[in-house]
DNA sequence: ATGGTCGGTATCCGA
């Protein structure tokens, strides 16, 4: 079983990119993140065509948004946390496919240190921490992926220095994001791939891609029951160097399931 | 260490 995660940056704008990926590498199930159109804009019949029989998708206008496509029946579809109001942002999805419980996020940005939406973020990882708790087992095959908006370590940034104050990077966001980690959870990712130098995200200007300036910020993370039946996991650069690219490439992950 | 670059239904905002 192939398990994707990419943050799309606008599902529309990028419907092109989506299929021609989708039908090179063959996922089983690709998890989008910002596909930043409501629910009646959503391309649904493209992405039926393109083998994904089962689709499920909470988006808004303009913002956030995010969307599991699959080829297995999706079970027990949540949208946003469990209580969460009607207008919350759309940022988390959740199903069962093939026995693997898939949660699908879109972690808060941060905008910037000091504000009202960085302290969003922090809180936001507080409930995802929670979420967990309350409604997860360790000993199940559990799966988080998304766009944390978080790099964890010194090695999932360019420049560790440069990036220590920035967003993305700074100490009480690490610390938020490896206090979910705690939950129990396994980045397939490092356990697969110890070399420096492997990011998700690299920024439009600059030329930051070229010059491989980028931030880890896209995960896989697994129950350790799951994560002993992965059996390798990377991150595909290929999409991101494409015209009109989304600023991240895919995560990808397979299981001997 | 910055200036720059995207998408959206937009002429700024969020990233």
């Amino acid at each position: 079983m192939k398990i994707a995660t990419w943050n799309i940056n606008g599902v529309n704008s990028r419907i092109g990119h989506v299929l021609d990926w989708s039908a090179k590498n063959r996922p089983d199930v690709l998890c989008l993140q910002e596909t930043k159109c409501v629910d009646a804009r959503f391309p649904l019949g493209k992405l039926r065509s393109a083998g994904f029989e089962h689709i499920a998708f909470h988006g808004e206008k303009a913002y956030n948004g995010v969307a599991i496509l699959a080829k297995y029946p999706i079970e027990d579809l949540q949208k946003n946390f469990p209580g969460d109001e009607a207008d919350a942002l759309r940022r988390l999805i959740a199903a069962t496919i093939n026995g693997v419980r898939i949660v699908n996020t879109y972690v808060p940005h941060g905008t910037a240190f000091g504000t009202d939406k960085f302290t969003f973020k922090l809180d936001w990882l507080a409930r995802l921490r929670a979420y967990f708790d309350d409604n997860f087992d360790r000993d199940d095959k559990v799966l988080l992926c998304g766009d944390l908006n978080v790099a964890p370590h010194e090695t999932d940034v360019w420049n560790p220095r440069l990036w220590a104050d920035k967003m993305h990077f700074s100490k009480p966001e690490r610390e938020a994001l490896l206090n979910v980690k705690r939950w129990g959870f396994v980045d397939v990712f490092r356990q697969m791939n110890e070399e420096p130098g492997e990011y998700s995200w690299w920024e439009y200007f600059h030329h930051s891609f070229e010059k491989n300036r980028g931030l880890r910020i896209d995960h896989i993370w697994t129950s350790p029951a799951l994560a002993e039946l992965c059996t390798d996991c990377w991150i595909d650069r290929a999409p991101r160097a494409l015209e009109k690219p989304s600023d991240h490439a895919p995560v990808v992950a397979e299981f001997s399931i």
